[in-house]
RNA sequence: GGCGACGUACCCAAGUGGCAAGGGAGAGGUCUGCAAAACCUUUAUUCAGCGGUUCGAAUCCGCUCGUCGCCUCCA
């Protein structure tokens, strides 16, 4: 609420109530719910990692506008459409590794509550009712206007607030629409009907996490109207503060523009999947600060790709070295390795508990890589060494883990690879190949052993020669 | 017009008062049959520009320029 970053104190003590704004269940998803959607799941990956005991709640508007034009163009029920859409979003979701809000409640589901606090807005005098339309009274609140910085007499001043004749004044909005003929509707107090956008959010939030809670969050472009005017409806309904903690992600660009369904600049989830690993994209969507905005190109998630891909390398490697390591003491130099290990989770959790700052912890991910690596690459054996390597294999699983990312073993992530680039041929039919390839480097047949490794490499899978044997993997980028 | 955010190398990006993380790309090297991977060296005496505060500024303040967002549905 102050703009700025503050220490975060939950209201209950080890206790975090969030609210997220999820999504208008009337089209598909694209990247830009993706973000939102990714962010907030890290965020409360990485308070219940902390210990804190966290409430998940996540909206989904199944009735609104769009909804029921979408219906009418397609010709079929209002829940038709935003059934069918919730299940699309439930599918991105799951491949995306989002998971699931504690609770998901529906606007439908709640007529009811939304019903009752609209009448007590009205019993309170911030809400009156207009032929079957029940406005919120904005100049009645006070503190209208304190999220989004706006001042209300600059927003009466705007050209661009919507005229109605009914309301008192333009700024006021709907908590309740009177249905018009074929639309979907709801008996209410004032004829029938069905509740305004803002509403549910103040409904749900305070059915299930109470009357003020921690953190509500949800894209930038929320901030307004949408979240100043559940603030207006819920503390004006209360009396109490709404939420301490505000936080809004920044947007997506395509071409420095917001990605947005209105500008038509937008890639669906499903698109993005059809080229690139989900881990890819929500790396993607790590790489810069939740709050920044964030260029989508293919040269970003080809980026995104290969620092994976080098995560991934350094895995098998230290997968290669705990199983062939000798006996022999060889200490190898591993100070530089032991002064960040234990450095390593005091630096994470602090570049986190700096309102989640993501990017930079992947950027420590990546000196444990090249530490591991340099260590290594210095040859050397016995168990204390190995012990260093399962602490650095433990570690980067545990901080991959908070992001949900890094947890696949390498050989899925190039079977991944190799499906979502579309590679056309299979893995026995490539270990034939290695086979057919090691034979002729048996008999020191260079050229022939080059020449499959090109054809090889001509179709998007790089060989790489170990003291035993050869590997195989897939082109990154 | 009002309000707000941002501008860090060739590209992406972290850093909000004490010697500029990390990734990609480029160049050179070590290793290798040759590669690949990895590692090493190298690429910002400088953080849009100008001025101020300070022992000290990418970081705080002011102005200028540029980009974007919100003010209408939006994640």
């Amino acid at each position: 609420m102050s703009g700025k970053k503050e220490d975060f104190v939950p209201l209950v003590p080890e206790q975090v109530r969030m609210y997220v704004c999820g999504i208008t269940a009337y089209d598909v998803c694209h990247l830009g719910h993706a973000r939102s959607a990714i962010v907030f799941d890290i965020i409360k990956r990485y308070l219940r990692y902390k210990g804190l005991k966290v409430t998940h709640v996540r909206n989904i508007t199944d009735i609104d506008d769009k909804i029921i034009n979408r219906a009418a163009k397609e010709n079929v029920s209002y829940d038709v459409i935003a059934k069918k859409y919730t299940e699309e979003y439930y599918r991105d979701m799951n491949m995306l590794g989002v998971s699931r809000a504690d609770l998901e409640p529906n606007a439908t589901d709640h007529i009811k509550e939304m019903i009752e606090t609209i009448k007590g807005l009205i019993d309170k005098g911030y809400a009156y009712p207009v032929n079957g339309d029940v406005y919120f009274e904005v100049s009645k609140f006070s503190g209208y206007g304190k999220l989004s910085k706006k001042n209300v007499d600059d927003l009466m001043s705007g050209a661009r607030v919507e005229v109605d004749e009914r309301k008192r004044s333009p700024l006021d909005f709907a908590l309740w629409k009177s249905s018009k003929e074929g639309e979907p509707w709801w008996e209410s107090p004032w004829g029938k009907g069905r509740p305004g956008w803002h509403i549910e959010c103040t409904a749900m939030s305070s059915k299930y996490l109470g009357e003020s809670f921690d953190i509500h969050g949800g894209g930038a472009d929320l901030i307004f109207p949408h979240h100043e005017n559940e603030i207006a409806q819920s503390e004006a309904y209360t009396g109490k503060p709404f939420v301490k903690y505000w936080m809004h992600n920044g947007f997506i660009t395509v071409a420095k523009e917001k990605m947005s369904k209105s500008l038509g600049n937008f890639f669906t989830i499903k698109d993005i999947l059809e080229k690139y690993e989900p881990e890819v994209v929500r790396y993607f969507l790590l790489s810069t600060h939740y709050r920044s905005p964030i260029e989508f190109s293919d040269a970003q998630l080809t980026e995104s790709e290969l620092s994976i891909d080098r995560y991934y390398s350094t895995v098998t490697r230290i997968k290669d070295f705990l199983e062939t390591a000798g006996a022999a003491e060889k200490p190898g130099t591993s100070a530089d390795l032991e002064k960040l290990l234990s450095a390593f989770k005091d630096k994470f959790h602090h570049t986190m508990n700096d309102d989640f700052n993501t990017a930079s912890a992947l950027g420590f991910i990546f000196e444990l890589i090249r530490e591991a690596n340099r260590f290594l690459d210095s040859k050397p054996s016995g168990q204390k060494a190995k012990e260093l390597v399962i602490k650095t294999g433990e570690l980067l699983a545990e901080i991959g883990g908070v992001m949900n990312i890094f947890n696949k073993t390498p050989e899925e992530w190039y079977r991944s690879l190799m499906k979502v680039k579309k590679l056309e041929f299979s893995e026995e039919s490539l270990l034939l190949k290695i086979a057919e390839r090691q034979e002729a480097r048996k008999q020191k047949d260079w050229a022939k052993a080059d020449t499959i490794r090109k054809e090889l490499e001509a179709k998007g899978i790089i060989l790489e020669d170990k003291k035993d044997g050869t590997t195989w993997k897939v082109k990154a980028g």
